[in-house]
DNA sequence: GGCTCCAAGTTGTACGGACAACTGTTGTAC
DNA sequence: GTACAACAGTTGTCCGTACAACTTGGAGCC
């Protein structure tokens, strides 16, 4: 199997395992860069890249003179992959996903859609309407507009097709950059139909701007989930000194 | 002023405000690295450095071979980087925070707390029930526990303090990481009573567990937001995956 | 015991070089 | 004109070195 991944991701993943595995409990120390390097026979570059990754997973801290060391508590998930789509988040956690595509409408851009899919106002896009479920228990409705490029494949879509993300992958179109509003709103008619709520019923919800890899949006989606069924966790760490700078900086 | 802030920071600063202030519109690419390693007569390896940030709060996107592209588009709030505090974070969206603290109270872990706050059930902990507002209007509840030997500095700040992470920072602790978990819940009759609403009434919910840099746990709060104050933003890319969704409660 | 001080250990910053992999453009052939 | 091929430009990966800044633990002292 000729791995084309590079090097510092193999060291990331054999660290991340080994901490899932409890090789290093919470609160552990990890092996000093020096000995990591070592052990792979890499260079203290490439283990540095692998550890900024764990780092910018909430997985370890890391500080000038000291080891780094595991922070426990929270349960590990693998971030992007699973947010990215919704099929593959659900079977990461052992759930088995469901959608039915309620329906698929060519239209005009809104001043709102153009703005976010950075697209004249009027141009042609097309609304996409599913509902989506876990172990068959509708949890979420999805509202997304796609450019007509997109759409258009969306649109030859089995309205059963559990991800779509996986289906425009096959068509050469990536998501690799999402911007996300979280808060909540009230059910409107459809949504209440649709999951089985009240009108008016408060409803998680999760707004999302999708771009490739080329910084060009493809989707601009508005998903609402019923409260108790899923729950959103970020990780965030600030870069470096907050005490050094409470003075005259900036 | 001589500060001591490392090159790529300078380097990624000078870069963010010229994107603020549009020299390099939605779309536009950015300097190769080699040219802006000239312009700055600093190494490649130190622009990477601060373009990664750049990549990490979802302001350019980066892939190989070609330029790097400024993602447009998207407000800009600033996103979990102030999440940490209610304060801070209000100040840059030109609110006045305001707050006043309810209830300080001496008592023994739950096992819940407990377990987040990585101690022995039944250690003393304090307890801390804040009402924070924005421009005098509350919108949110807070309710905190901290091990003892934050507690009591907490326990010393006046009822009207605003930050009071801004007050810790000043006795040396700070907070560096942070894992948050968002989702709705009803409110309570404390929640009804001080925020104004109805019992049962759907709530933006934030959980939070904050630790320093050396790994330990310093705070486990739950923040109750009333609907329609507050937005959570997340930027997330493949490289910088710091987001990831969670099912149901434990 | 408790305290200061020092030395070893560790991560952060910055430099330099080299090659691989990919993109966009240009130019040629048909 | 269109399709293909070559090329220059650009970012990704990896190596090595050196020093700075900080933490930790222990030695020594009171």
């Amino acid at each position: 199997m000729s791995s084309k991944s590079p090097l510092y991701r193999k060291v990331a993943g054999d660290l991340r395992t080994a901490i899932a595995a409890g090789e290093y409990g919470s609160g552990a120390r990890l092996p000093a860069e020096d000995e990591l390097a070592r052990r792979y026979g890499v260079s203290r570059g490439t283990v540095r890249q692998a550890l900024a990754s764990l780092r910018a997973d909430g997985l370890v801290t890391s500080r000038r003179g000291a080891r780094r060391v595991v922070l426990g508590g929270a349960p590990r998930l693998q971030s992007f992959g699973e947010l990215r789509s919704f099929a593959r988040w659900a079977r990461s956690l052992g759930e088995e996903p469901g959608g039915r595509t309620v329906a698929v409408d060519p239209a005009e851009a809104t001043e709102e859609e153009a703005h976010h899919l950075q697209l004249p106002p009027g141009t042609r896009v097309f609304r996409v309407r599913r509902v989506r479920t876990l172990s068959g228990a509708p949890v979420m409705v999805e509202r997304s507009t796609y450019p007509e490029r997109i759409g258009l494949l969306v649109a030859e879509m089995d309205v059963d097709e559990v991800s779509h993300s996986h289906q425009l992958e096959l068509h050469g179109v990536l998501f690799t950059d999402a911007h996300h509003t979280i808060d909540v709103a009230p059910a409107d008619a459809d949504d209440a139909q649709l999951l089985g709520c009240g009108v008016g019923h408060a409803l998680l919800r999760e707004r999302r701007r999708s771009t490739d890899p080329a910084g060009t949006p493809v989707e601009w989606s508005e998903d609402r989930y019923l409260p108790g069924t899923v729950a959103f966790t970020v990780h965030n760490s600030v870069a470096t000194s907050a005490l050094g700078r409470q003075l005259g900086e900036e």
